[in-house]
This record gives C-alpha cells, sequence and structure tokens, in this order.
DNA sequence: GCCATCATGTTAGAAGTTCTAACATGATCT
DNA sequence: AGATCATGTTAGAACTTCTAACATGATGGC
C-alpha cells in the first residue's frame, strides 16, 4: 500500500484523468472541482495551482480527448490504402467510434462556446484532426489539402459523422426505433460524397 | 408603468420566456435559478412551485424549442410540392436556420441526457419533428413512414443537417476556413442521398 | 550534512448556487 | 365579508467555486 504522500506527484495529470472518468460517468456539467479533488486524492483548493477554473480543466480533458480521437482516426485510415473510400470511411468510423465509447468526452469537446478565442491550442489540435481527413481526400485526386474541392468534400464528411456520433450518442437513432447498420451506413455515405456527379 | 404585484398572472410562461432569453444569451450550463427569478420578477424560490429542479425548467425550454422548430420544418416542406426534393431541402435549411438562430436553446434540446426516461413527452415531441420529414419521403416513394428505406434515408438527411447544424453552431466552419453556400450544400446533400444507385 | 527557499500542498472562509420549510398575501367563491 | 387555498416571500441548510493565508517537504548551495 502507497503512503498518502503530501506531495502528490503528477497532481495536473491525476487531476486530467480524474475528471475525464468523472466526465464520463457523470457529463460534462456534472463535473465538480470537488469531485475531482476528491478522486485524486487532494484538498479542492489544490486543483487551482494548475487550473485557473473549472473551465480549464474541463479544457484540458477535451484536449486530450481530441488528441486521442486523432490518433483513432489516424490508424483507421493508416489501416488502407491513402486516399481509398475504404481509408477514408475507416477515419470516420474511427470519428464515430471515440464518440460512442467516450460519450461524455466527446460532447465536452464540441460543448465549450467561444473557447477558440481562450485556447488556441483547441483550435490548433482541431485543424489537425480535421487534416488526418484532409490529407486522404487531397492524395485521392492529387491536389493540396486547401483545394476548395477538397474542402467542400471534407466538410461533408466530417458533418455526415459528426451528425450521426451525435444522434447516437443522444440515444436519437434507438428513440425512433431506426435499425442502423453503422460500418454500412458510413460507407454509403462516403461513396454518395465522393462521387463526382 | 405597472404597479409590481404581489401575483404574477402567468409565472410559468414567464419563467420559460425569461429562461429561454437567458440561454441564448449565457449558454444553457450559464443558466441559473437566481438569474431566471430575477429576470421575471419574483423571488428564487417561486419557479420551484411550477418545475421541480432546474433541469425541468430547462426541459421546458428544451420542449418549447423543439415544437418552435417543428413548426418552421412544416413550413419549410409545405412550401414546395410534396414529396419533392425541394421541399425536403427546404424541411432540412428550416432545421438548420433554427439552429442557428437559437444556438443556445437547439444545443439545449441535444445536451438532456438519458431525458426520455424522465420526461417522455420530449421523445413525443422529437418524433412529430422527424415525422415531418418522414412524411415527405413516404410520399415521395408512395409507401409507409415506417418503411425501412424511409428510415433509413430519414436517418441519413437528418443527420446531415443535425451535423451542419452542430459544425455552423460550434463556428468549426469559419474555424477549418471552410467555404459555404449552405442552400446549395444541403440541395447537393439531399440529392446525394436521395438518389437509387 | 544542514538549512534556506520555494513549489506544492492544506485549512478557512467569502460569495454564490439549488432547493426546502415555514410564513404571507390576495384572488375567488359562497 | 370572510374563509380558503393557490401563489408568492423570507430564512436557511447544504452545496458549489475560488481566494488568502499558512504548512510541508523536495531541492540545491554551502
Amino acid at each position: 500500500m502507497t503512503k498518502p504522500r503530501y506531495h502528490h506527484g503528477d497532481l495536473r495529470a491525476g487531476l486530467i484523468e480524474a475528471a475525464r472518468r468523472l466526465v464520463e460517468a457523470k457529463g460534462p456539467e456534472r463535473l465538480t472541482m470537488s469531485d475531482a479533488s476528491r478522486a485524486a486524492g487532494v484538498s479542492t483548493a489544490a486543483p487551482y495551482r494548475y487550473f485557473a477554473d473549472r473551465d480549464a480543466l474541463l479544457d484540458a480533458v477535451a484536449l486530450e480527448g481530441m488528441e486521442r480521437q486523432r490518433h483513432a482516426m489516424q490508424a483507421g485510415g493508416d489501416s488502407h490504402p491513402p486516399g481509398s473510400d475504404a481509408a477514408i470511411s475507416a477515419i470516420g468510423l474511427a470519428y464515430i467510434g471515440f464518440a460512442t465509447r467516450e460519450r461524455g468526452v466527446f460532447r465536452l469537446m464540441f460543448s465549450l462556446t467561444r473557447t477558440h478565442a481562450r485556447h488556441p491550442q483547441l483550435l490548433q489540435t482541431g485543424r489537425a484532426t480535421f487534416g488526418v481527413l484532409l490529407r486522404h481526400l487531397a492524395q485521392r485526386d492529387g491536389v493540396a489539402t486547401d483545394d476548395p474541392s477538397v474542402l467542400a468534400r471534407g466538410l461533408k464528411l466530417w458533418t455526415f459523422v459528426h451528425g450521426l456520433s451525435f444522434l447516437l450518442i443522444d440515444d436519437k437513432v434507438s428513440a425512433m426505433e431506426i435499425p442502423l447498420d453503422l460500418p454500412a451506413t458510413v460507407a454509403d455515405a462516403t461513396r454518395r460524397f465522393l462521387r463526382d456527379d
């Protein structure tokens, strides 16, 4: 058994991890600093050494989530030929898979109103995530990632997987009693958005 | 000038309206009962005559928003031949239009975790909203609204407009510097999802 | 090896929140 | 006119975020 130490070791990371678990268990809006502190084994004032306020801790949880989601998407794309329909579908499925595995964190990632002004790192990470998709689309057509047609297709694909993620984590699909073959649906949408006519 | 009266008249409606405005101004999570009470001109305990707790007030705001969104979609569809691509696009645009006009309320409508169990009326109203779209899709194909192909197409179209709504209200489209012709994009997605091959 | 320094923790408390309990008011109906 | 009861108020308990002042112990110079 580990002795309770005055100094935590890495409290910042410990708090982010504790907060991540709590966000997942009870939803972002139910997270309290008290709970996070208790879970990390410190007093309620300790977090303020590392995070300006509650929102700053949530920002950190969101950022960490964005990075994990991006890695999942990267891995999904890498397991298929670059720029192929299969690769692009896999990226979308990885996006949705992250959302459904980590509803709380995913919801948090997209509930930070006007957060970009407050925390440019979140914007940067968001761009990197979108870039995973853009690179495959650009490769497919042999153009640059900021080509207007790549951006337009990227937006439509992102829109679709983003929307489906939300409908799934809000249980709308089941509430409306809609049968769903997720991989087939994502593949279908990918094919429809990528065809030229 | 109106004399301050002890009895409000219709405090329930007054609180919903005050809460709606506050949700829109500061976001759902920033709404406090204190603020809503103050805006409605009553003490902080008065709302509890009509709403069990803060969440119940938010539920009421969400419900009212869902009804207004449904009416907007209904009107959009009605202004075109039933079942036409134009009608279906118009429904989608009305959905997105509501979301961007009332970000706070729209976000609230889709942030009520596990609320269906708590408030079946929200589920019922959600079904009615989806039904606006389903009726046009069913009409188009001359089948019932619960036909699997209608449900599948309905889900894809909903997914798209839902996703685009969220990306717009979260300022992701502008953050990623994606040029967007909204009506054209919705029309394009509608056409792609409705074609048979 | 000892001790000063300072990062990192704690405790105490102010201000604000939700929600309850007990009381006050005035609209309504006989 | 007066009783009744829905609808409001005030007071306060339990919680929250966040700050200020203090405590601890890890670290580096001597």
